[in-house]
DNA sequence: GTTGAGCGTT
């Protein structure tokens, strides 16, 4: 199983590597991917990070609020973004995403 | 050549 994670104040010259080898050093890292602008394909300044839920939490307390590349890194559970469409046209009338925040 | 709160694509 793997948690996922939301980094946020990321410097924009942090890389999906450097995420990673960050991520790393705390805990397994299943994935590591830096949301980069679609529209110009430069960093957005955040990104999302799979680890084990066993080490979810020890990353979190690890590099949340750490110095990556000189700028405080921010981490949190991210939120579930739609499951996987998994390709079935499938067609569940009662699909609700639930919205996003709800506060 | 720039910018800085926020939750991503098949």
């Amino acid at each position: 199983m793997a948690t996922k994670l939301f980094m946020g104040n990321l410097s924009w010259d942090v890389t999906d590597e450097v995420l990673q080898e960050a991520v790393a050093r705390y805990g397994r890292t299943i994935s590591a991917r830096v949301m980069t602008d679609r529209d110009t394909g430069r960093s957005r300044g955040f990104g999302f990070v799979e680890v084990e839920d066993a080490d979810a939490q020890n990353v979190i307390s690890g590099l949340n609020g750490q110095s990556l590349m000189g700028r405080p890194l921010t981490v949190n559970l991210a939120r579930e973004r739609e499951p996987r469409s998994g390709g079935d046209r499938g067609g569940y009338g009662g699909g609700r995403s639930g919205g996003g925040r709800r506060y």
